[in-house]
DNA sequence: AAATTTTTTTAGACTAGTCTAAATATTTAT
DNA sequence: ATAAATATTTAGACTAGTCTAAAAAAATTT
């Protein structure tokens, strides 16, 4: 049984190492959870005892199968509540990350296989991402972002990477959400700035939004 | 902003005071929160400094308003969570208890909203206990346990005190539900068990169990 | 290959919450 | 009214998680 804190390591690490396929570094892991490299040695020590990481002094943090299934376990139960909350209360897909990043410590195995059923086993959340199933397993749909593509380029958007506010709520504005066509009609060299076309009508995108977008490959 | 411990706190002291009623001694509080009257000692001290709570050395403690209002919304919460749990989820009213004492503590004013909306304004759990409205207002329905009445008595159950899963699944299983029509047929002296009616077929219960029935005055 | 910079770890301290054991206050019984 | 019993508080220690500052290791530059 993890704590509350644990548990946020775990889901760090799994983001940061891919899923799982490589290693991860104590500063990534003390930047992405807003606290000291100094924290992150004592816990990695912790976790590590706990059998779900792997742990080299001076090298980094892989993930333990038993933790790579505990992080999924985190992952399912946030994207499940986030669909919840868009799907059933009427939250936009804006407001919903920090209110599951609460929800997704629940301990309660059935409360979630009910909550499942409730949604209808849904294979995606608001955001497009993978809900892995109760056996840890997600189905990916394949796709790249639209910075990596040349003009030219049609398909449809598969998810959003960032749960920033305000970037979905610009999204969810020039109507940039998961499912929607789209095609990439040019790109400005000198600052990676994009054109591109949903439903229709042309919009320009920043670099960093253009890097946040997941679409079809 | 209360932590999660000084919530549980504020909560028991709520009941344990009968709504804010009267003051509440160290040992209750440590005997309901299943902790040392040492450690409680300590937490009162913080409470008290948050002001919501007053405490005189070696006489116990009284809810401030402010401190009342938090256990409100606290109750609220948790009932709305049971409701939810109940009625959308499936759950049968053993099994909610357990979930909503996590469920209670999420943050977010905006959740609770939208589920009272979703669950259309509810004014009872499933345990018929009654939940108060956002400003804290609760609808008293009058009651008295079934133990303090005598044969001839007839009307029905409005609520069922202890969350105890056994004491559920046993009312349960002898239709001793909220909403219930009832009638006491018969008072055994030597134990104060109860001969009961309910839906024409006769029930005989403990004293213990008559305690925890809620019926119309 | 040595010097510098960056990253990571250790050492020691701090807070929240808990505990045991001892001290003190209050209540109850004689 | 005093003794005994009970309740409460204080003192000091422990764990989880965090931090700063300093030490140590690794990577990079020259």
């Amino acid at each position: 049984m993890l704590s509350l804190t644990e548990e946020n390591y775990l889901k760090a690490i799994y983001h940061l190492s891919d899923g799982g396929a490589k290693a991860v570094l104590t500063n990534e892991i003390a930047e992405s959870l807003a606290t000291k490299a100094a924290s992150v040695t004592d816990m990695i020590k912790k976790l590590s005892v706990k059998n779900v990481i792997s742990y080299e002094k001076y090298y980094g943090v892989k993930l333990s199968k038993q933790g790579k299934t505990l992080a999924l376990t985190i992952i399912r139960k946030h994207r499940l509540w986030e669909t919840f909350l868009v799907q059933q209360l009427n939250f936009s897909w804006d407001e919903v990350h920090e209110v599951a990043e609460q929800l997704e410590h629940i301990q309660s195995p059935l409360l979630i296989e009910k909550l499942d059923e409730f949604l209808h086993y849904p294979s995606v959340d608001p955001h497009g991402e993978p809900i892995p199933d109760k056996n840890g397993k997600i189905k990916i749909q394949a796709s790249v972002t639209l910075s990596e593509l040349a003009p030219g380029y049609k398909g449809s958007i598969v998810a959003v990477k960032d749960s920033d506010s305000n970037l979905l709520k610009y999204l969810d504005k020039i109507g940039a959400t998961p499912g929607k066509k789209i095609k990439l009609i040019g790109k400005e060299e000198y600052d990676d700035s994009l054109e591109i076309e949903l439903e229709n009508i042309k919009v320009s995108i920043s670099k960093i939004v253009s890097q946040n977008i997941l679409v079809t490959a």
